[in-house]
DNA sequence: CTGTTAGCGCATTCAC
DNA sequence: GTGAATGCGCTAACAG
């Protein structure tokens, strides 16, 4: 009857009396990195099952504009807040704006201290990935690091304390920065790393589409992957195994970021703060592909989830023949 | 001073009665894929310009969820609201759920009749890709069409058409549908397509996720892009260019689309309702690559945005030698 | 031009 | 149990 008579409630005038939106306030950095849209997803996912609706800000990776968006849903009465923060690590800024406003929030992948926090491991995720180069033979590994994020410094961090474990040293010269996004940065990094470290026959790159980049400044340069040069990347990036050659990556399991985010922060809007870890690592996960195979035995776990036969080589560029 | 005493006015208070949330509802059928994103990115860049915020659902194409958000969005008293409906073509719910209650409203990508619409043309995306196969000398080329929605229809069409004007019939079996989700649906489409119409000597995806499970599936089957089988998508995915092989795309300009949708919106918001056309349709523009292009005076035209030399070939499983 | 007041549409309270 | 009054925090309209 009620709906036969088409009645809509105002939830404005009524978010005003219970000072409840059931809005959640989310802030990410660039919404057309794959990684964040699936960080909103997962928050999305069990946010609307909790009958929430998220009001998404889009901050260009510049901290005056989160500031202000910040403060916009702040304004708006959002019930809580989940940032992946453009601020760099270190800086006040954040909290300033944050933890002071008495709004429940949960920060993601960009860890600040003492902050409730839900993202990956990224000490772990480094460490990971170098292991596996180093594993697998490579000894001479570059990395192509991250700006200044907690993501970029975690995992240097691990990177180099995984050589520092098996008595190797970075060469001079052999970690180059990149900035996240773009496959474009990658590439130019890698050339100059090709450049400043000629002796590197692997390359960490911190993230995806920076080891996109890479590749195509490796394939340029005459060198095959995983022959001459191995190649991990991180956040295994939905198009990595459909690449010119299928990309080892380290799985940072971003839906499960978001959903936990959005759990944790409704945990903390409903007033149920007596979860004890504020602080959630989600635990990496090496993804093994062609990039960084260079040893037999390592071929079999090979795209696992299609029906596609298991025997695929390297795909290489045609103009390659020549530098070898 | 104001700023000094830290004030935060409660906007839902003023909502109520200004009877304006400067709030934009965006409801898209899957957040993981980037056309939507990019889309929503679009539409974030203008509206946040004009002081607007973004309340975003994610309905999973599923048309009963989608009236839902819509609802509560209704409820929730959105200035505007930006779809992309999973209601099927033809379906009467959409118009009852939007039209009726008295909100502006534009629609994106997904087409419905005498409803504001932003998006791209998808008759000419059909006949662009297919003209361009028929250039390149492909005379048998089947489709891998969408489900049941205006695009997929739109850009069937326009291969029909394409074939038609050039005296080619679309033969027994050349027309599969697959998903627009997923790479594995086109994977498994084309797989059906090689065993139903085996003389195929090009297809036409009709979305660049679908061309990119293809690829897959014509490589196993030992058959090499473009010299045996031209491939061409829909979307200019971002990874497009990076692939095993090149993929020849059609861009439909997506950032485009979200940013007029909110420019439309928002004229339609602040009564400014004399623009003419609320129907929109964005000039799509093919981008050819390697997978698509077997005569050689097209080979000019890859890559153009990076210093990569212009000369590869195409990148193969070495798998693939055994059948030919 | 500044200060006061009514009321936006609801939920909550109280009286009945 | 049902029904009328109060007020959430703000803006707009009004009075001084």
């Amino acid at each position: 009857m009620v709906r036969e008579m088409n009645y809509r409630p105002n939830l404005v005038a009524r978010s005003l009396v219970t000072r409840k939106t059931n809005v959640l306030g989310v802030v990410v950095p660039d919404l057309s990195r794959s990684f964040f849209t699936e960080v909103t997803k997962g928050i999305d996912h069990v946010a609307s099952a909790s009958g929430y609706n998220i009001l998404l800000c889009n901050t260009g990776e510049d901290p005056d504009r989160e500031d202000d968006q910040v403060r916009t849903l702040v304004s708006k009465q959002v019930d809580g807040l989940i940032l992946a923060s453009a601020h760099p690590q270190g800086s006040t800024g954040l909290r300033d704006e944050i933890a002071n406003c008495g709004i429940p929030f949960v920060l993601v992948d960009r860890f600040f201290p003492d902050l409730p926090f839900v993202g990956g491991d990224d000490v772990q995720i480094g460490r990971l990935a170098t292991e596996h180069l180093i594993q697998q033979g490579y000894r001479n590994i570059a990395h192509l690091r991250g700006p200044n994020v907690s993501t970029a410094i975690g995992r240097l961090e691990g990177y180099l304390k995984a050589l520092n474990d098996h008595g190797l040293r970075p060469r001079k010269g052999c970690i180059v920065e990149a900035s996240y996004h773009g496959e474009a940065s990658g590439f130019k990094a890698m050339r100059k790393l090709l450049r400043l470290s000629p002796g590197a026959d692997a390359v960490f790159a911190a993230s995806d589409p920076i080891a996109i980049g890479a590749l195509e400044a490796i394939i340029e340069a005459g060198l095959r992957v995983p022959e001459d040069m191995g190649l991990v990347g991180v956040g295994n990036h939905r198009y990595g195994e459909y690449l010119r050659v299928p990309l080892t990556t380290v799985d940072q399991n971003r839906l499960e970021i978001g959903k936990q985010a959005a759990s944790l922060l409704l945990e903390l809007i409903e007033g149920k703060s007596d979860r004890s870890p504020r602080l959630t690592l989600l635990k990496p996960k090496l993804i093994p592909r062609e990039s960084s195979l260079r040893l037999q035995n390592a071929r079999k776990s090979q795209r696992p989830q299609t029906s596609k036969p298991p025997t695929r080589g390297a795909c290489r560029s045609s103009a390659l023949g020549r530098s070898l």
